[in-house]
DNA sequence: CCGCGGACCTGGGGGC
DNA sequence: TGCCCCCAGGTCCGCG
C-alpha cells in the first residue's frame, strides 16, 4: 500500500484539482471494493462541494459541503489519476497519471472545470466510506489510531509507554496503527535498519537510548519520503512518473543479499515475521 | 487481552 | 507459450 508519506503525496495533488469544486457526477463502477460503496454513493456525492482533503495515517478524508466525509482508504494497490482542462499546473503536482488497467476504474467523480477524477485498485483492497464529518471521534477507522509520526504527539515516550510489557517483536509493535499511524512495511523496516535496531528484538526489551533513535528515525525517514513526494514502487503511482518525482532508494528494503549501506560487512537478510517480509542487516541491527 | 495465521483480491515475475 | 508457485506498500477476523 501506499504508506503515509504516499497518502500524503496523493492529498496534496487531488488538493488542487477538487477543493473548492462542486461535484457534478459521481460513479461507482461496482458494489463494492473491500467493502460495499456507501448506500447511496452517487447522490450523496453529486452536488456538493469539496470543501477540502485531510489525511489522518493512512486515509484520506474528502470534506464536502453537504456535512459528510468521504474517508478513502487506497488498500495495496489504489491509486488516483487525475485528468483536467483547467487546473494550475506547477511543478510537483500531479495532473496525469500513467495509465491503468481501464477495467479497474472503480469510481469515476467529475467536477466542476472539466477535472475527473479516477479511482483505479486492482486488488480492491482499498474502500470508501461516508460519515457525518461532525461524528469523526466515533468511526472506527480513526477513533484508535496513534499519533501521527511527524507531530508533537509522537516521541519516545510514546513508544517506551505504548511498548511497556509487550511481547510481540519491534517490527509487529511499529506496524500496529494504534502505537503509531501511517507506517507501513517498507518504513518500519527502514526506521529500524537507521537507527541500528534489530526488528526481532521484543518491543518491551527497546529501552530509553533506543526509543529515541528509534522515534528520531521514524520521523526523519516520514519526513524524508513525504519530501521526496512518497515512493514510487510497484502499482503505487498517485503520482505522474513523468513528473520527475524522485524515485525512492531504500536502505534495506527489497535489498536482500546485497551489502549493508552502513556497516558493508553483511549482506541485508530478509526474513518473514507475522506473515510479511522484514529486510535488516544482522551486523549492525541489534 | 494479546499475538498470530489466514483471508480478502489481482497481477507480475521466475522456474520448468 | 503455458502453468504453477511465490511475492506484493494493508487490515480485519477468528482462533488459541
Amino acid at each position: 500500500m501506499p504508506e503515509l508519506p504516499e497518502v500524503e503525496t496523493v492529498r496534496r495533488g487531488l488538493a488542487p484539482a477538487m477543493e473548492k469544486r462542486r461535484i457534478l457526477s459521481a460513479r461507482a463502477n461496482r458494489p463494492d471494493l473491500r467493502f460495499p460503496f456507501p448506500e447511496r454513493f452517487s447522490e450523496r456525492l453529486t452536488g456538493t462541494v469539496v470543501d477540502r482533503i485531510d489525511r489522518r495515517a493512512k486515509y484520506l478524508l474528502v470534506r464536502l459541503g453537504s456535512g459528510e466525509t468521504l474517508l478513502m482508504h487506497l488498500g495495496m494497490s489504489g491509486r488516483f489519476s487525475i485528468h483536467a482542462e483547467d487546473v494550475s499546473r506547477q511543478p510537483g503536482d500531479f495532473v496525469y497519471a500513467p495509465a491503468a488497467d481501464p477495467r479497474h476504474d472503480h469510481v469515476v467523480i467529475e467536477l466542476e472545470g472539466g477535472v475527473r477524477v479516477t479511482y483505479n485498485d486492482p486488488r480492491r483492497f482499498g474502500f470508501m466510506v461516508m460519515f457525518p464529518t461532525e461524528a469523526e471521534d466515533t468511526v472506527a477507522y480513526l477513533k484508535d489510531l496513534g499519533p501521527e509520526p511527524n507531530g508533537n504527539a509522537f516521541s519516545s515516550a510514546r513508544l517506551l509507554e505504548a511498548f511497556e510489557g509487550r511481547k510481540s517483536p519491534l517490527k509487529a509493535g511499529l506496524l500496529d496503527q494504534t502505537v503509531v499511524a501511517g507506517l507501513g512495511n517498507i518504513y518500519v523496516c527502514e526506521a529500524l535498519w537507521r537507527s541500528q535496531i534489530s526488528p526481532k528484538r521484543q518491543c518491551a526489551n527497546l529501552g530509553p537510548v533506543r526509543a529515541e533513535r528509534l522515534a528520531v528515525a521514524v520521523r526523519n525517514v516520514i519526513a524524508e519520503a513525504i519530501e521526496a513526494g512518497g515512493s514510487t514502487l510497484r502499482d503505487y503511482a498517485g503520482a505522474d512518473g513523468a513528473m520527475g518525482y524522485f524515485q525512492h532508494s531504500f536502505d534495506a528494503y527489497g535489498r536482500e543479499g546485497e551489502p549493508c549501506r552502513r556497516c558493508e560487512s553483511e549482506p541485508i537478510r530478509r526474513i518473514v515475521q507475522s506473515g510479511r517480509s522484514t529486510f535488516y542487516c544482522p551486523g549492525c541491527q541489534r
